[in-house]
DNA sequence: ACAATTTCAGCGAGCGCTTTCTAAGGAGCT
DNA sequence: AGCTCCTTAGAAAGCGCTCGCTGAAATTGT
């Protein structure tokens, strides 16, 4: 506890124990502590001989503010936390970036929370977020199961709301009208389509589709573009070209795997993350095939890596730093407070970048 | 400001404007504020029944305590900020998720900020987090330009003891003893060291070596151990053979084009991370030149991308996420809090990982 | 020269919580 | 019944900061 009494003469201020304080500056400066304060906020007229004292005495007790203590007192702290499933997926490192990036610019602080894919483990962590009284959370990256989604992301948005702060949901289906949300989005369906569409005009049929788990956001909006493609080039949809895994290398290496150690039939894969094809490029690679030529493959995200598989890879890319950008510029607008701010919903384009991943059938 | 008095009346418990007080849950369920607190540290006896009537109070309520109040009042913030160049380095990332996964086990959260290398920014960036007393501040990477280092990290370690907090230096090098700080790092000459003796061994004696930053103490510790290894294989060192830019993927891959529009005078190339290999490679295949054969290939940090690189690339594996870990872990340990704390200097192993990039020359 | 105005300092309350101190009531003892 | 001891509750101070208010000094106007 900081109820021990501080002992008069602390001495060298360089090793004192405890930090300065604002009063420990005002007495050294010979003033009071309002008049620090304000010199510190610079929203109040403080004459030239007190302002440069002052100043002069934070340098000598080396000061710092202490946050906790402001943030009590009523000053908005400018923090924004994310919260993602792992920092290592590319995509999401990405997208954390720009919101890192955006926020920096703008003189805010971020936080960040993983959550391994759990639900439990995410609501647990915005919920520490809200006790932060953060400025804003952001939500990054899909969600598995979204039976009560909707139930559950309004009813965050209202908390968020009632502790001042504010809920970003990114790369997410989006919320009802009038929810005090930031939905910062992209479309995966949109995307998946015109990939797949893109396969399907090279001639292939049967398209083999590496998912996520089942009920995950991400994975079904990108399972969906894959139908309506399919559809729109009038080929049936055949359920037992759908495997489901988990958006890794590993996953992906296994599934493929395994499914070429049946049948062989298909002639293209489209994995829901370029992070899943690199694992299906390893076990074609093992099993002795070759991309394109007897396998097709394409991802989505569009990251680095792409460009680094041979052959390399076509993919959907996503402006994952842009939507992290957006994300915190949205946070750290002020405009969200009032009291009649109607939500927000914006949503990115995706585009297709064609290399060298898809063999031209005939 | 929150002086504007609460009206008295908010209503329905979801949709005030501001939160639930401690105070409010104590009239809620009719005890004195103290009571609450003390259900909530649970450290005093509180009888069953006022306790219930509490915990039903903050149900209702839905009250979160607020995390600022409750530091200013005393209680050790269990906040652990971690500073880093850049969260899409793939090593990095790997050593974030380490302190995040070990850090959120042991119940603390975790500030992150991001420098692009900018040592005035760092600097920027860790007093920020001086503010904010969070409970141990861990740098992670590299530095650009070692003069002043040394004097610069002890100062910070004094003024961040100072503040209450520790000082975490990750991947960098060591400091005097005595400095109240920790220092987990790897053996970047031992791990260069290894791998361009394998390399030699194999039979290469002209081998390009791209670094980062010249001064970057990453790029030098490597540098140290090529040229070690070099003189113990009784091969002269060519400063020719040195490049250096920076660890990105493009660096890497613009050196070795320029490289190879030149003389080719070199039969294998040192990347100094496996982020610039990639650039490595693209500008190899490129060049319609083959890896090994016509040229070997080496990386460093063996993260995941090494094996996804065709022929999959020999590298040297740094533990990149027990590095995080066991810096979460140091700050955690209140150990350190003691006067006497000497500092604490760890060491993590490296090792060489031989994949198929390195030819055997005859 | 005196009143009216403008600067600028300081006082003090209050942000939401923890914790020490004091005390009320009940149990156990003689 | 009178005493002590224990359990549990509440009052209140204080953590470091911000800001509304009051008032003294400096400036201006006439």
């Amino acid at each position: 506890m900081a109820r021990t009494p501080r002992t008069a003469d602390d001495g060298a201020v360089s090793r004192r124990k405890s930090a300065a304080t604002l009063g420990d500056v005002a007495t050294h400066a010979g003033v009071s502590p309002a008049t620090v304060s304000r010199v510190l906020a610079g929203n109040y007229p403080v004459s030239r001989s007190a302002r440069q004292r002052v100043l002069r005495s934070i340098r000598e007790l080396n000061y710092v503010a202490n946050t906790h203590a402001r943030a009590l007192a009523g000053v908005q702290t400018k923090t924004i936390a994310f919260v993602l499933a792992d920092v290592r997926g590319p995509s999401f490192a990405e997208a954390a970036h720009g919101v890192e990036q955006e926020a920096a610019r703008l003189g805010w602080l971020c936080l960040i929370g993983t959550t391994q894919g759990d639900r439990e483990r995410e609501l647990a962590i915005v919920r520490l977020m809200r006790e932060q009284r953060a400025g804003a959370v952001v939500l990054i990256g899909g969600v598995a199961d979204a039976d009560d989604y909707e139930e559950q992301m309004t009813e965050l948005a209202y908390s968020l709301r009632a502790a001042g702060s504010l809920l970003v949901l990114c790369g997410r289906p989006p919320l009802p009208t009038g929810v005090p949300a930031a939905v910062i989005g992209y479309d995966n369906e949109e995307g998946a389509y015109s990939i797949i569409s893109h396969v399907l005009s090279q001639g292939h049929r049967r398209i083999l589709f590496l998912g996520g788990e089942e009920r995950h956001t991400t994975s079904l909006g990108r399972l969906d573009g894959y139908r309506r493609a399919l559809a729109t080039f009038g080929v049936e949809f055949d359920p037992s070209l759908v495997e489901h895994g988990v958006f890794t290398r590993a996953s992906g290496y296994q599934l493929t795997k395994r499914r070429l150690a049946g049948k062989r039939d298909f002639t293209a894969v489209f994995a829901a993350t370029d992070v899943m094809a690199a694992g299906v490029y390893a076990a074609v690679n093992e099993a002795g095939l070759s991309v394109p030529n007897d396998i097709s493959i394409v991802g989505y995200d569009d990251i680095e890596l792409a460009q680094d598989l041979r052959p390399r890879m076509t993919s959907v890319h996503v402006p994952y730093e842009e939507l992290g950008r957006t994300a915190a510029k949205v946070a750290a607008d002020e405009d969200h407070q009032r009291d009649d701010w109607p939500g927000l919903q914006v949503t990115l384009k995706t585009h297709v970048v064609v290399r060298d991943s898809v063999a031209r059938l005939d």
